[in-house]
DNA sequence: ATGCCATTGACCCACGTGGTCAACAGAAAT
DNA sequence: ATTTCTGTTGACCACGTGGGTCAATGGCAT
């Protein structure tokens, strides 16, 4: 389907992926512009449809080249062994703020794409999304050890409200880099919060 | 400004603005059409700018509308004599869930004006919801006994994960009506719930 | 010199946009 | 009965942009 853009020099290939992945995380599905794209690559119109066909296979393509990406780098740098939920969160979040250094359009991407509802895709992608949560929601609990909990109260929703709390915080961090003029995110305070919240979080939800 | 829309019956202004809240909340600034406004509304084109002079005064006026009927309904309804943290999170959620019913668009509106980065507005707006939301927080903490709270952990993360716990929660809810079939949302279930989390945060973050 | 394939970018057509304005309806005033 | 005035209409405009095409080019291997 793709072979020709595979059969690229890889620095061609990664110039356009760089490109179409910025674009859409930008505007989402519909505004992103095809022109947009070819000018920030460097190539030429005719060039990106001899490649990708349309925009819509370009749009897939690049879901799946960014999902691969990331599940393969979390399974690469996580320890499965480890049973520790706080640390397994630990490990995810680390995980995620290297790639944030270095791909940094790639999780406003896949953000994006779950909030897109554009009807031109959102059928054929609400089945994509569900499997992927699903399979990585599985794959993030897998081996956990629950005995450390308190068992005064409802398991799961603890792990909903410590899952919840840290996508919070990274979401708030987040927001702050954008208000802030050079746009930088300081992974250190990131860290430093994190730990504090753990404290918190095993202090009041551990035995 | 708009004194001329305003001198409008009321059940004309209505249709109005709620045509064009939906179709913001829907599609945000730039994507919003007027032509599909006024074909929502049931008036023609000329007359929808010969009340409120082009698209972004009409923007800013929806803005403003919308604002003070949700913090005039909020004070109404919410008890500020109340000093438990808790009870305020639960009226505030309450008043909330009915206005869902009552002004089903209208939080989508808010929603995504914060969301919004259209050049055209963002400057203008920015400051604006940043008042907002001190003011709003402010009074949503003016009173609150922080007493009742374990002192062995800091109050001020321990009310953010409380925070953060009932808008994900909310969140959560809303995405779930989203994908059934006939988009109602259950708001027995969200009550339900809501009440079961209480117990689980009070159990585990007061004394 | 020939064939081949990657690559170009001017071009196409369709669409939708915010906004305008001459025309109109009909009630009130004359 | 005629004029005035106010609220209202919707065809119309100028424009930008979009995805997608294709004849033409360039350069490499034969």
């Amino acid at each position: 389907m793709f072979s020709k853009f595979l059969s690229l020099e890889k620095e061609k290939q990664d110039r356009i992926i760089n490109a179409a992945i910025k674009e859409f995380a930008q505007k989402g599905y519909d505004k992103a512009s095809t022109n947009e794209i070819v000018k920030e690559a460097g190539i030429s119109k005719g060039l990106l449809f001899h490649y990708f066909g349309n925009k819509k296979q370009m749009y897939f393509f690049l879901f799946d080249y960014c999902t691969t990406l990331i599940t393969d780098e979390y399974y690469l740098k996580v320890n499965f062994k480890e049973t520790d939920f706080f640390t397994r969160i630990r490990q995810a979040i680390i995980v995620k703020m290297e790639m944030l250094g270095t791909h940094p359009d790639l999780f406003k991407f896949i953000q994006e794409v779950f909030l897109e509802d554009s009807p031109e895709i959102k059928v054929e992608f609400d089945k994509k999304k569900q499997e992927m949560t699903h399979i990585n929601m599985e794959k993030f609990y897998e081996g956990i050890d629950y005995s450390k909990f308190r068992e005064d109260v409802d398991l799961k929703k603890i792990l909903k409200i410590i899952t919840w709390t840290f996508e919070k915080l990274s979401d708030e961090v987040l927001n702050q880099a954008k208000m802030s003029p050079n746009h930088e995110i300081d992974y250190q305070k990131i860290l430093d919060e994190t730990e504090e919240y753990f404290q918190v979080l095993t202090r009041c939800f551990y035995k």
